[in-house]
DNA sequence: TCACGGAATATTTTT
DNA sequence: TATTCCGTGA
């Protein structure tokens, strides 16, 4: 190997022993210099851990931080990953390249603006965006006439998405995932072009936009995708498993000229395919770089012994995957239970009970979590949390940033910076008094026209307590946009506006209110307008809704209730994952095809390994379930039948008459 | 045309 | 739980 002696000798004056504190794989891939190289990292096999001492020796090496380019899929992930490597080595590595997918393309995609022909730059639409300018032209395409049911807003939007991530036509997907509205392909292709129309016309990319463009760029300029890809002297990407074509496309791209790509993942936690993931990525990176190096991290760091076996086990039954078996050198540790409850309300019970008993034996209370398939499945658990008063944060499921009342003050924002924003005039109107569907229509294109609200509005027409109605936010906005306010001062004035409307509306206005408040010490570190409203759709905060952002720090004595798609990369002492009941987990919707069953089986993996210590699965005895009529009865067919020796069972209704449980 | 109330509905969703 | 949908009356 050539680059051996490079090592050598770029080693010395070095200050962090690796050898010394990583196993052999991980020194393997910490090491690695130069070429493609793909870590397969199994679940807890300190895969985070590698890739920070990678970016530090990358640095100690000499290489300037900003041509070592990390990808992530959240900001989170890599903000952590930074700041773990900053204080493993030092200051140099704050200034590597980093970032998710899409928020790199959003950067090169504004530095190129100019030669891109869209001068005056993007706006970025989120999905909630994306899925309001569906529904809009929908109702034109399909005017109340139910004869049949036609796809929803978030149906369209996820079959337009599926479309463009996979690579293929959107005849194809509906044959495939969506047969029964085979019958609407035309009006459903019509309405992709007028969407596609609409972005083009009003200057607004969503998020696929953001990375079509992109590889676009890198495809048809080859003197800027060289300058671009001669910038970048070590690549490295994380969760790779979870990437799509157009991301595999993109880094091919971008790695063109250095050829030092280095990709990490676990195909076995591929749980994404919904969203356009495919984890063929994964198996095809060998192909697509010649003479990639595989490294497999297998020693797994997390898991007690019996929880490891079980979880390989599970594993044992899927069918496409790199061949891998972790092992682990921990002694002990308790078997994984089955508990079948009476019913839903009988699950919530138990778990509250376990949480409480190992509350009085020590485990503190944000070492437990609760994880769940779908986001409405603890609904029951919550409100009997509640009613314990037993804290809780809440992650997956409906997000702050798609609440009501963030969306009503964004958008009366965002037309400052977009006056053609069509979705947020009309938003903002309808809150008016007075002002339905129709005025909203009327006003918006007269404005739009015009280029102004005032000019606009002058052109109209409106009975005069439709104008009383609305002289306040004119105020608002005049006053908002001839002034040389702060963003954040920008902030407070759409605030006093809007809350005496959120009080009218919402019962619940003071912890709304709440929210609007942790909105606006948000505003305060920006300060461009634009910029905000770009981060706020490209990275917004994380958490559920029902907790509020500032919270995050007293977090620490509170229950984990996520979504196990949001769980993923996450570890915790006591796990329990409840409807672990056949057509829950795993889902109904996927019983009838084969690759959507086998991802089931990746989830419930990703959810079991969460546990370090303790891992419970809660089986609800019956549930009904309306949309298809059925009656579902058996624990999940990934645990069901599992031996003994791997899974234990406990029956704690029965329990309660003979012995203390 | 607008406002309101009650009913129905919900897979998962790092961007 | 939160939102959206739909029908009704003003």
């Amino acid at each position: 190997m050539p680059s051996e002696k490079k090592q050598q000798r770029d080693i010395t004056g070095i200050k962090i022993d690796y050898k010394k504190v990583l196993n052999r794989q991980q020194f393997e891939a910490v090491m690695f210099n130069g070429g493609a190289a793909l870590v397969i990292a199994g679940a807890g096999s300190g895969k985070t851990r590698t890739l920070v001492y990678r970016v530090a020796r990358l640095v100690e090496m000499g290489i300037s931080p900003r041509s070592i380019l990390l990808l992530t899929f959240t900001r989170k992930a890599s903000q952590e990953m930074l700041a773990r490597s900053i204080k493993l080595l030092d200051e140099r590595c704050r200034r590597v390249s980093g970032g998710t997918f899409h928020s790199f393309a959003n950067s090169i995609l504004r530095r190129y603006s100019g030669e891109l022909g869209f001068a005056n730059g993007f706006s970025i639409m989120d999905r909630s965006d994306s899925e309001s300018l569906i529904g809009m032209l929908r109702k034109g395409i399909r005017p109340a006439s139910t004869r049949r049911s036609f796809p929803t807003r978030r149906t369209l939007a996820n079959i337009f998405s599926k479309s463009v991530n996979k690579c293929l036509p959107l005849e194809e997907i509906i044959d495939r995932d969506y047969p029964h509205f085979g019958p609407d392909v035309e009006e459903i292709v019509t309405l992709f072009h007028q969407y596609g129309r609409h972005k083009r016309d009003h200057q607004f990319f969503d998020y696929d936009d953001l990375l079509i463009k992109l590889k676009t760029l890198l495809e048809t300029r080859p003197s800027i995708c060289k300058r671009i890809s001669a910038g970048f002297e070590y690549i490295m990407v994380d969760e790779y498993q979870d990437t799509n074509q157009i991301q595999a496309d993109i880094l091919y791209l971008l790695a063109g000229y250095h050829r030092n790509i280095m990709a990490v993942g676990d195909d076995s936690q591929s749980i994404y395919s919904f969203r356009g993931a495919s984890f063929e990525n994964i198996m095809n990176f060998p192909e697509m770089f010649k003479d990639t190096r595989i490294i497999r991290l297998e020693e797994n760091y997390r898991s007690s012994r019996p929880i490891l076996e079980l979880t390989n086990t599970i594993l044992e039954s899927a069918s496409r995957k790199y061949p891998k078996r972790l092992f682990t050198r921990r002694k002990g540790g308790d078997t994984p239970v089955l508990v079948h409850a009476t019913d839903e309300n009988g699950q919530s019970q138990f778990v509250i009970d376990k949480i409480q008993e190992f509350l009085t034996t020590g485990t503190p209370l944000n070492e437990i979590a609760v994880l769940f398939r779908a986001g409405f499945h603890s609904f029951d658990l919550e409100i009997e949390l509640g009613r314990h008063q037993v804290p809780f944060v809440k992650y997956g499921g409906f997000k702050f940033m798609e609440s009501a009342h963030i969306k009503d003050v964004l958008a009366h924002l965002r037309v400052l910076i977009n006056l053609q924003d069509r979705i947020s005039w009309y938003r903002i109107l309808n809150l008016v008094d007075r002002i339905g569907q129709k005025t909203a229509q009327a006003i918006y294109s007269t404005v739009s026209h015009a280029g102004s609200l005032t000019g606009g509005l002058s052109a109209l027409t409106l009975s005069a307590a439709q104008m009383k109605s609305l002289k306040k936010f004119i105020d608002l906005y005049i006053h908002a946009i001839n002034s040389n306010q702060t963003v954040a001062q920008m902030g407070e004035a759409v605030l006093n506006y809007y809350l005496p409307l959120l009080k009218k509306q919402y019962d619940d206005h003071p912890k709304r209110t709440k929210d609007l408040d942790q909105l606006l010490t948000i505003m305060d570190r920006y300060d461009r307008l634009g910029k905000f409203l770009e981060d706020m759709a490209l990275e917004p905060p994380t958490a559920a809704v029902e907790n509020n952002l500032a919270d995050e720090a007293e977090n620490e004595h509170r229950l984990v209730l996520s979504t196990v798609h949001s769980a993923k990369g996450l570890e915790w002492q006591v796990v329990l994952i409840i409807w672990a009941l056949d057509g829950r987990f795993p889902s109904l919707h996927a019983l009838d095809k084969e690759a959507d069953l086998e991802e089931e089986l990746r989830l419930m993996y990703v959810a079991a390994t969460r546990a370090k210590e303790r891992l419970f699965f809660i089986c609800p005895g019956h549930a009904y379930d309306r949309a298809s009529n059925r009656f579902l009865n058996r624990p999940s067919r990934f645990i069901d039948g599992m031996p003994v020796d791997y899974l234990d069972r406990h029956f704690p209704s029965m329990d309660d008459w003979t012995h203390d449980f």
